[in-house]
DNA sequence: AAAGCCCTCAACCGCCAGATG
DNA sequence: GCATCTGGCGGTTGAGGGCTT
């Protein structure tokens, strides 16, 4: 945030006493003509204005909120600012592997639902999922030539990428575990209690299945079911389970056996059903296009 | 150095559902 | 039952910054 004058701030920060009786009245001062709305990036003005008067008169009745605080803002904007920027709970920074994880498995079960998938994401908003969602993965079922929503691309994210994603969680975990052994069991952990609260809060008893994602609350978590086990990777690769490479605790084990299954067992890109991909390089072009996304 | 392209993300829009009078 | 208001949601846009040529 730019830096502004101290004056300005308190005086900017002073609220008046006036805005109670605003808020409280039964005809709260008219609209401003729609030409007085402004629109557009929010000053640093106008953010101190919103979360001064927030801070004073709490959330809520947004227009009348806008109205009151004397901001030119719609109140849809005034509550967007504060959802998406202004809120003191809210995380901000790179989405971290375990989060990608988090977002790669509720949108195979619930889709485009970003409110709700954001509710599983503390400090996150519906709005940084949606974005990173667009730019991220999108981009990447792009460059694999997959449409995002096919069956295809949500086997590639189940078999591939997610077990990728805890290879990379478990690695980051133990590279912490050399420095700080209290690190990699509190890194694994949060990772496990996320899917555990998850298979608790949707499935309270997952079956393992054979079939797919699917996007109905109903259906039994399909986090760790085995893709269809015949032929695997060789490239050595992935071809190795986790636990040849690393060691952990009983239940940082759990959570890695749980995927290492797939590890073990995935399948082959036939298995998968994508025979518009150029067989011949899609495996380079795969880790290349799937590093660069989990180096993001 | 500069022009063009690409990417990210804040902000807006339209629609919908629930609440209220 | 109807009209209006309000908040929430998902989709889309565009400004700005970084990168490439």
């Amino acid at each position: 945030m730019d830096l502004i004058g101290s004056e300005t701030i308190s005086s900017l920060l002073e609220v008046d006493g006036s805005t109670d009786a605003c808020l409280k009245s039964p005809t709260p001062p008219s609209i401003e003509d729609d030409s007085d709305l402004r629109r557009g990036p929010w000053t640093v003005e106008e953010d101190l204005v919103l979360m001064n008067y927030i801070t004073t008169h709490g959330e809520g009745r947004w227009n009348s909120l806008a109205r009151c605080a004397g901001l030119k803002r719609t109140g849809k904007s005034c509550r967007l600012r504060w959802l998406n920027y202004l809120r003191p709970d809210l995380r901000r920074g790179n989405i971290t592997p375990q989060e990608q994880l988090l977002i790669l498995e509720l949108h195979s079960r619930w889709g485009n639902r970003w409110s709700k998938i954001a509710q599983h994401l503390p400090g996150r908003t519906d709005n940084e999922i949606k974005n990173y969602w667009r730019t991220r993965v999108q981009k990447h079922a792009k460059q694999l030539k997959c449409d995002v929503n096919s069956q295809q691309f949500k086997d590639i994210m189940r078999y591939l990428w997610m077990p990728r994603l805890v290879e990379r969680i478990q690695a980051d975990a133990n590279s912490s575990a050399k420095m700080d052994p209290h690190a990699s069991i509190l890194t694994m952990d949060s990772a496990n209690h996320e899917f555990e609260n998850m298979n608790q809060n949707l499935n309270p008893s997952p079956e393992i299945s054979t079939t797919t994602g699917s996007s109905s609350d109903s259906v039994g978590v399909q986090l760790w079911s085995p893709p269809v086990s015949n032929s695997c990777f060789t490239d050595g690769c992935i071809g190795q389970t986790v636990e040849q490479q690393y060691s952990y605790n009983t239940q940082e084990a759990q959570f890695a056996d749980s995927w290492s299954d797939s590890f073990t067992s995935l399948c082959s890109y036939n298995d998968l059903g994508l025979p518009d991909f150029d067989m011949g390089g899609l495996a380079d072009n795969f880790w290349n296009v799937e590093d660069i996304w989990l180096s993001q």
